[in-house]
DNA sequence: CCCCTTGCTTAACAGATGTTAAGTAAGTAG
DNA sequence: CTACTTACTTAACATCTGTTAAGCAAGGGG
């Protein structure tokens, strides 16, 4: 399971290195992004405290005493987004999701880490559960926003208007450019080269959005 | 983890039962759907032998004595596809596909252990990460195929012809619709509420095969 | 009646798991 | 120099992990 054996318990191998100059910077941060790359890679529950904490070259115990635990580490880790821009209001932020999708592909790492931590938190009492239903609920809003802007105010109300199901076909619209995102990812990780991202990605919001505009 | 205590190791519990008229249907079989409901509750790695052998009330080695190990377990429960009615040909599978997503929100079990797997099987060396590459790979072929007949042949010269990077128009849209169809499941798993698997399914098809009709 | 197969059990294993408690060494502020 | 804080370590824990080996009870076929 971990990538190493037991892990010597112990800093650098033998001892008459220097001292090790006692980093002043985040420590915090620098054992969150070695496990979120630990949870990318194996997902929450195969990864071990020890996994982590050999990366780092300390001991799980090390690892806790700036976590109080496996699961708040996670929590943490969650909450460490890397969006370096936030996404712009308005229609332009399906765009932005567009430049998005292209720059998750050249880093597998957060890909991986957010498609396969969101489908394992489907799973019983999963930890991570609660963080991702509110994401989820928190983006069909916002894609909703984004699709009835970029549709323009002739077609607007037409999307906006709930169908007998209670939901509004803009609604629906963002579920699907939410999913299409998704799926892709697990599709691009098994076989990268079989699949363009960027591309599927912008066929979807295009056809979907032509689709509100004129249902035929 | 597991949902009872660490399990009395034997039978029921007291002596004086009849002595269980030894089934003749296959155990193999009754073990599989076991399985295959708890991993579809907890993923593959957080679910232990333990956990299964109790649901069936035996011993972890007994489930053991029927699988070799726990990985062949869970290829066994892949191969186990309860496709109760297999895809018809042509572009007809499409309505299939949509069925399919209708027939699965109705059982949360299933529609889990796909999604919560395929995701797992993204992490490194996963047992399951070949039968998913090859998984997706097929239903891309397939699905290419169906939509390609559904345009018709005025149109179908135009999605079968390789862009620039060498993907077909109709491959892309194949490899868009799984990607919603596995999207929407975690969507929807964690909160059904929200979502209209079947809808938003059907809306991405017609979307996006009209795109392929008329690209604008 | 004997023997084979099926379907388990009990026992033991070697190792990993998350977490705790207590101690230690180094830098920092006063 | 002293006191405090930070960043760990060592040690121990209880529990769970998948897996193996050997044995036993029941039913069926001969």
């Amino acid at each position: 399971m971990s990538q190493t054996p037991p892990a010597p318990q112990g800093r650098s191998s033998a001892g008459a290195e220097a001292p090790v100059p006692r980093r002043r910077v985040n420590r915090r941060e620098q054992i969150l992004r070695t496990a979120a790359e630990a949870f990318a890679s194996q997902g929450f529950h195969n990864t071990s405290l020890a996994d982590i904490a050999a990366m780092l070259d300390i001991t799980p115990a090390g690892v806790l005493h700036h976590f109080g635990s496996k699961t708040d580490l996670l929590t943490a880790v969650l909450e460490l987004r890397d969006d370096t821009e936030p996404a712009p209001p308005g229609d332009r932020m399906l765009d932005h999701l567009v430049a998005t999708v292209e720059r998750n592909a050249s880093r597998p790492g957060t890909t991986r880490l957010y498609a396969v931590l969101s489908a394992e938190s489907a799973t019983d009492d999963h930890p991570a559960q609660e963080w991702f239903r509110n994401r989820y609920t928190v983006l069909r809003e916002e894609i909703e926003e984004a699709v009835l802007e970029r549709l323009g105010p002739e077609h607007r109300e037409a999307a906006d208007t709930p169908g007998p199901d209670g939901r509004t076909p803009a609604r629906a619209a963002a579920t699907a450019i939410i999913a299409v995102m998704d799926g892709l990812q697990v599709q691009w990780l098994l076989d990268s080269e079989a699949v363009d991202m960027a591309a599927v990605t912008e066929l979807v919001i295009d056809a979907v959005v032509a689709r509100l505009s004129r249902p035929d």
